[in-house]
DNA sequence: AGTGACTCAAATGTATACATAAGTCCCTCG
DNA sequence: CGAGGGACTTATGTATACATTTGAGTCACT
C-alpha cells in the first residue's frame, strides 16, 4: 500500500539526511511534483508529514526549508537519547525478553563484521538499528517513536562530519557490555553505560 | 494567519480531548468537510497532522480512529515524562534563568485562586501550563515538542475519570516545592520530587 | 532623493472533479 | 444449500483548476 506521498516523502527524507539537499535548501512543491513526476498533492502531504517530524521548518515568504542542525540542538538531542533511552533500558531489564536478547546478539555479529570490512556506512547503519533494537526491548511504542524521530536528527548533525568511524571495533566492545547488562538486568550500571556511550559517539554532545 | 486547516484540525483536537467524539470513533472525511463548511482538502490536512502526533490510527478500511488510551500507554506516557521532564529539570537548574522563575509564580499564583475557587477544569489547565513551563525553562525545544504531544495523551487518558480533582491544594503545594527545589539549584532532589508528583497525579502510573 | 502605495507575479491554500481500491452484497454455479 | 466470484458502493488517493496571500518592484508624490 505505498501511496504516492509515500514514496515522495522517502525519497525527500533519503535526500535530506544524505546531505543531498543542504540544511536551509527550500523546497518548492511544483519542483518536487515535476521531479517525482506526480501531481502537487501528494507532494504537499509528503512536506507537511516531514515538517510534523521537524525536519522541515517555515521560513520567510513560508518556504519550507531543511532544518539547520545547530550544536545547541546535538546536544538537546543527545539529552533526549541518554533520557529516553536509558529509560527504556531500564524498563527492559524488568522484560528481558529471550528474543529480544537474540535480536541484540545478532546486531552484535554483523556489526563486528562490518567493523572488521570496515564498512562505515554499514556500521552507522546497524548502529542506528541497535540503539532502536535496545530501545524496543522495553516495548514502549511511544518511545521508540520518539527515539525514530530523534535519529533523524542525529544523521543530520553527524553530515559535516568525516564520513570515516574510527574506532568501530571499540563501539562493538561498548554494544557487547550493554546487551551483556541487559542480560544481568543490572539496569543502574547499564544506564550510565549507555549514557556514557551515547555522549562519546555523539561529538560536542 | 490560521488557515482553514488549521481550523479544522484545532477542532477536532478539541473534541477528542473534550472526548466529545470517543476513542475508536471513525473520522470521515466529507462528514468532517460538510461540519465545518470547507472541502475535503483542508480536512485531510487537518488528519494527517493528527495522525502524525498520534491522535489518530488507521483501522480496517483505512479508516483514521480516535486512538483509544490503553492502562499499559498510560502507564508508557508517565514514564515519559518522567524521564523527560526529570531531563529538563536537570538541566533548567543550570539556567536558572529568573524570567522562568517569574513565570512559574504567577502560574502558582493562578494555581492557588483555582483551588481555591474549586474549579477543577481551569486548575486542571493551569497544572499542564506549569509543567510545560517548568519544563520549557530548559530551553531544549525538541524536548518541549515532545510533551506537548504527550500532553494530549494525558488527557485523553483521563476523559475516563471523574472530573474532581479532590486534593488539588496539596497539588499546588507540590509545584511550589518544585519551584522552590528549582531555585535553590537542588537538581537530584528536584527530579526525585517531580518522578514522584507525576506518578501520583496519573493513577495506574 | 526617499518613502509610500499600488500593481504584478509567484508561491501556497483551497475547491472540485476524477481515479482507484477495498468491502459488501447478491447472484450464480457447484 | 454453501461457496466463490463479480459488480456496485463508498471510501480514500490523486490531479487540476481556482483563490488568496505575500513579497517585490516601480512609479508617483512629497
Amino acid at each position: 500500500m505505498t501511496s504516492k506521498a509515500d514514496r515522495v516523502r522517502q525519497a525527500v527524507l533519503a535526500d535530506i539526511l544524505s546531505g543531498a539537499v543542504a540544511p536551509g535548501t527550500p523546497l518548492d512543491e511544483v519542483a518536487l511534483a515535476q521531479q517525482h513526476d506526480v501531481s502537487r498533492t501528494p507532494v504537499r502531504e509528503a512536506l507537511r508529514a516531514l515538517q510534523g517530524d521537524g525536519l522541515l521548518e517555515v521560513g520567510p515568504r513560508r518556504q519550507l526549508l531543511v532544518v539547520d542542525v545547530s550544536p545547541e540542538r546535538r546536544r538537546e538531542v543527545t539529552t533526549l537519547r541518554v533520557a529516553l533511552e536509558g529509560a527504556a533500558t531500564a524498563a527492559a531489564c524488568e522484560r528481558r525478553d529471550e528474543d529480544d536478547l537474540d535480536r541484540l546478539e545478532l546486531l552484535l555479529l554483523k556489526q563486528g563484521r562490518a567493523a572488521g570490512a570496515g564498512d562505515a556506512e554499514t556500521f552507522l547503519r546497524l548502529d542506528e538499528e541497535f540503539h532502536l533494537a535496545l530501545a524496543g526491548a522495553a516495548r514502549m511504542p511511544t518511545l521508540s517513536r520518539m527515539l525514530e524521530q530523534l535519529g533523524a536528527f542525529v544523521r543530520l548533525g553527524r553530515l559535516g562530519e568525516a564520513t570515516t568511524t574510527p574506532h568501530m571495533h571499540g563501539l562493538v566492545g561498548e554494544h557487547e557490555e550493554l546487551v551483556s547488562l541487559l542480560r544481568s538486568r543490572r539496569a543502574a550500571r547499564l544506564r550510565s553505560a549507555l549514557a556514557t556511550h551515547i555522549e562519546q559517539t555523539t561529538p560536542r554532545g
